[in-house]
DNA sequence: TAGATTGTTAATCGATTAACAATC
DNA sequence: TAGATTGTTAATCGATTAACAATC
């Protein structure tokens, strides 16, 4: 029988307050506060204290009862499970505005995610610099991918070469995909998919807009 | 007492898919398929037959009993419940990369938010067309919202203006906020904010990784 | 000690899934 | 008719919240 991973089964729900906890935490340090508790933090998030400790739970043990948490020690602990303890290579594969958009955001490295490469497909394009970075041909991706041991690819690619893109990605060793293009992608089991569609969520806002907008409507009526 | 106003007391989960849903019918629109089952729809989205009819039971009749649904009718009536029956200007607060970028992508005007306006503070940006709608000074900005009753707006500015630029967009009538920038926003009620965090979604894709990779350390051992 | 805090389990709440009558 | 389908309610499942013992 497998022992069960500690701390890999935990929702999806979870996973994603993890990164709104590491930032607050990172702010939280940056003024110098060296002890929090659950409240505290759970208040500045808008979120319940007891669902903040029920998350931790999942991976355990960060304090002990009567004592609040320690910034100092969770911030590295947080970065620990979210994997971001050492740096994370990342490849950006189409370099079209949204790929140079997310090329030049600095945000990336200093979050963990310092970009190795950035490829096109567009001759046009090869050779120019983002910030220090080349916009490599597509040949030499595998290539880079291996050499960088790069996991995480960032995928701008027009929606028609998606597929094909991701094939290569995943042969060359890539086994977390954040997908920009607007379809869906196949991948053999143990490759991560996430994927941001931006009509989405424009179109979910747009559905809370309308019904704004009527309740204004039935205000005046 | 207040008759509750139809359609608009759904949960998030559901309104997330109503953009999918559209998407895939717009597709077998496409290539002439004129009826569609929950159970063929479902299937394609890899969701339950069961909850897409329960998530369209929100709005009530689509079909009857023993009929499939008319890709035909379907289509607009989403169009309708989504609130882009007809086109929905947009303006774009934040002329950087990220901003020049979604101004580029013709997908938003195509999915029914036409850009009308780009407005930045940095002098060298004002002027430069994309897409035929030139950069303009911030000072345009309320006049503008106003005159093409603008309700919807892309905010990409630093996280240190965000704020200042939400309580200039609310006074001006916007009540539907797109946020890129890595901060919350604080609105009346009334106002719906919808926040893009692209730290977060790589953060939640590295866990998995992490997570991934690990297991394989395991099979190894 | 008294008040506050965590870790942990139980209760509640909401979303997903199943079931099925009515209909074609 | 028989098989397939929707609309709708009930059952299940999972996530959030509350409760509280142990601890400081």
């Amino acid at each position: 029988m497998r022992k069960k991973r500690k701390g890999c089964d935990v929702p999806d729900a979870t996973i994603h307050r993890l990164p709104l906890y590491l930032e607050k935490l990172k702010l939280l340090q940056a003024i110098g506060v060296e002890d929090v508790s659950s409240r505290q933090l759970a208040e500045s998030l808008d979120i319940k204290a007891s669902q903040l400790r029920h998350d931790f739970h999942y991976f355990g043990g960060f304090s002990r009862p009567g004592r609040p948490y320690q910034v100092a020690k969770l911030v590295p602990a947080l970065e620990q499970i979210i994997g971001i303890a050492e740096p994370v290579p990342t490849v950006i594969v189409g370099a079209g505005h949204l790929g140079q958009a997310l090329a030049n955001y600095q945000n990336l490295d200093v979050q963990g995610f310092p970009v190795r490469g950035i490829f096109d497909v567009n001759p046009k394009l090869l050779g120019l610099e983002i910030r220090g970075q080349p916009i490599r041909d597509m040949d030499e991706m595998e290539a880079l991918i291996r050499k960088e041991n790069v996991k995480i690819a960032i995928l701008t690619v027009p929606a028609s070469h998606a597929q094909a893109v991701t094939d290569r990605l995943v042969a060359a060793g890539v086994v977390g995909i954040f997908n920009f293009a607007p379809t869906d992608l196949k991948v053999p089991d143990g490759v991560a998919v996430r994927n941001e569609r931006l009509a989405v969520g424009i179109m979910a806002l747009s559905f809370k807009v309308k019904c704004i907008l009527q309740g204004e409507d039935a205000d005046l009526a």
